[in-house]
DNA sequence: ATAACTCGTATCCAAATAGC
DNA sequence: GCTATTTGGATACGAGTTAT
């Protein structure tokens, strides 16, 4: 069995490197290529995860008194858990069709295609999260919010913005932001991005912020690929969706990117602390009388909770109806 | 020497939606 | 109904690296 190799590794302290060793001797892909057989490989992992926990652990320890560091931990071990978040896998039953969403290709060995892929395609899960999006920051800034603006052009003439705030970017400009919701995982397991391994968001920020606010150009053409070990090679330039907005001073444009596993990038988590300054983390007469519940006696917790519902159900609902497409076709064929 | 693998880029795709 | 825009993942491909 090969050993993954990885420019990561050369990231990494002797300690942090020890502490994935673990994970890196098993080869994932390989495994899990081999039709579902993958229970010996994930008891290893939980071998190698109970490691992992120790360590951890210790860190929890050491910053016992920040609740906060503690309550992270516990978070980042019980969602580490054995089958913790399967349901994103949402795998088809075998011998039901499998899923088809391109063009009537067969894909999907792993069942992962309804979470990435579903035939009603992406349009309805990025809709529903913006929308929750939108309504935290109406509770703070009103209808200052706009929504997908039809009068974007003044300050974005390529791009539509999927929400913009008059006055709430970076020194009182108008912030521009762009929901995006992806997932980590691929459909074929060979696909797999190995930097999600190592690195939150891993596999899905590069290519993200990539699209958003493009790349610049480096080095030459002939210095070969990009080098992530050392930040040689040639990247050729991109040009940015919001090339226009980000030429501009008056505009301050943030990339907010969701995973389907309910992680969040550190522009949202800048969003919500900002957004909980303001308001000085205060929930409002009727959001403490009818909305909040005993968990969630802050503006932050209570907000965090509802975007963080909205997202699990926005995944869960492409999954669920992916799933009912996919009996409703079998029962088809069976009849 | 060669096959297998990794990584990054560019392009393609089906579907949803808005506006007409 | 039509077109344009936008969505996120799939696919192809080139170049470099590693294992055998």
């Amino acid at each position: 069995m090969p050993l993954h190799t990885s420019r990561e590794q050369d990231f990494l302290s002797p300690g942090l490197r020890q502490l994935h060793a673990p994970f890196r001797a098993v080869d994932i892909t390989a495994e899990s290529a081999a039709d579902f057989q993958q229970l010996s490989i994930f008891t290893e992992l939980q071998d190698a995860h109970s490691t992992l926990l120790d360590d951890y652990d210790y860190v929890a320890r050491t910053y016992e008194k920040y609740d906060r560091a503690r309550r992270e931990a516990v978070r980042f071990i019980a969602v580490s858990q054995y089958q913790a978040g399967a349901f994103l896998n949402a795998a088809l039953a075998r011998g039901a069709p499998t899923c088809s969403a391109r063009g009537g290709k067969v894909q999907d060995p792993l069942g992962d295609a309804a979470s990435n892929i579903g035939r009603l395609g992406h349009c309805g899960r990025h809709n529903s999260l913006l929308a929750a999006l939108a309504k935290v920051m109406r509770s703070v800034w009103g209808m200052l919010v706009e929504v997908e603006p039809r009068d974007h052009l003044g300050y974005s003439n390529d791009y539509r913005p999927d929400v913009s705030v008059a006055g709430a970017g970076r020194s009182r400009s108008r912030l521009v932001g762009d929901v995006k919701f992806k997932d980590s995982l691929s459909s074929n397991p060979e696909d797999v991005g190995q930097r999600g391994a190592f690195v939150g968001l891993g596999n899905t920020e590069p290519g993200t912020s990539a699209d958003v606010f493009g790349l610049e150009q480096r080095g030459a053409v002939g210095d070969g690929d990009f080098r992530p070990s050392d930040g040689g090679g040639y990247v050729a330039y991109k040009k940015a969706d919001y090339a226009h907005a980000l030429s501009r001073s008056d505009t301050d444009v943030q990339m907010y990117l969701f995973e389907t596993f309910g992680g969040w990038c550190n522009a949202v988590k800048r969003l919500f602390y900002q957004m909980k300054d303001k308001v000085r983390n205060k929930l409002s007469k009727r959001q403490h009388e009818d909305e909040a519940s005993w968990s969630t006696q802050s503006w932050l917790s209570l907000q965090a909770q509802r975007m963080s519902v909205a997202l699990q159900l926005a995944a869960a609902e492409e999954i669920a109806t992916e799933l009912r497409l996919a009996a409703a076709s079998e029962d088809a064929a069976v009849a």
